[in-house]
DNA sequence: ATAGACTCTGACAGCGATGTCAGGGTCAAG
DNA sequence: CTTGACCCTGACATCGCTGTCAGAGTCTAT
């Protein structure tokens, strides 16, 4: 498929796509146009890439996954280093959770006093 | 107390302090020679403030909370406004925890399966 | 063949939070 | 009075992601 269509399916714009591929996480042939042609697991790719980078993981980070969320791909061997930087990425999700969480309490906090208030 | 003094209680490089002046959360008086003169209570209103844009909270929405912040201003009124505010903010956190939770999730899953495959 | 929708590349702009540098005052201790 | 630490302003740079624009092909349906 080319790319608009792409785009619609996965709700990420064109713009997003290319820049995909600039980073190397896409890698769509090419037609002899010069136009993009992706296949149907790059739809998984995207919407994977996207909730990783929903959750502020750099695209930098994602990319060490592709050979994982590359279905046809090989499987990814155990490689210490990238379980190493997992291990702190998950690290630094929780304490971005806690400190989340903190937030929202104190918003919640406010919002109680000013309700009482009223 | 002048702003190297208050940089180092709070952490918070001389730079930033500056900028929250300049996005108007900071309002020190000024000496004579033009050198800044921050009160004690300015620094539990940075504290906060790193507290509540640890959660991505934008300045521009911490400063609505100014008259909740300081100690001695006036107690914030329920600003019908600020409450809806509020209340997507809070919103916008809850959905922003649960995207984070999701990618530990997937984190964790791609964890698992390379520390099996080990 | 022509219009209209699609695609290409490349470049520049903007977000918000930070660092950093330059050129210049201020102040306290020796 | 000089030195060193501190402060001032203003500006430019960076980060990653995203939009947008321009100029130029491509493709499809009439």
């Amino acid at each position: 498929m080319r790319i608009g269509e792409l785009s619609r399916r996965t709700g990420v714009s064109v713009r997003m796509l290319r820049y995909y591929e600039e980073q190397d996480l896409l890698r769509p042939a090419r037609r002899a146009s010069g136009y993009r042609d992706y296949g149907s697991e790059d739809e998984a790719i995207v919407r994977a890439i996207r909730s990783l980078s929903a959750a502020e993981l750099k695209l930098d980070f994602i990319r060490r996954f592709l050979p994982c969320l590359r279905s046809d791909g090989p499987l990814l061997h155990p490689c210490p280093d990238l379980m190493a930087a997992m291990e702190r990425e998950m690290q630094s999700l929780d304490d971005q959770i806690e400190r989340y969480r903190e937030s929202r309490n104190m918003l919640a906090g406010y919002y109680a006093e000013m309700d009482a208030h009223a």
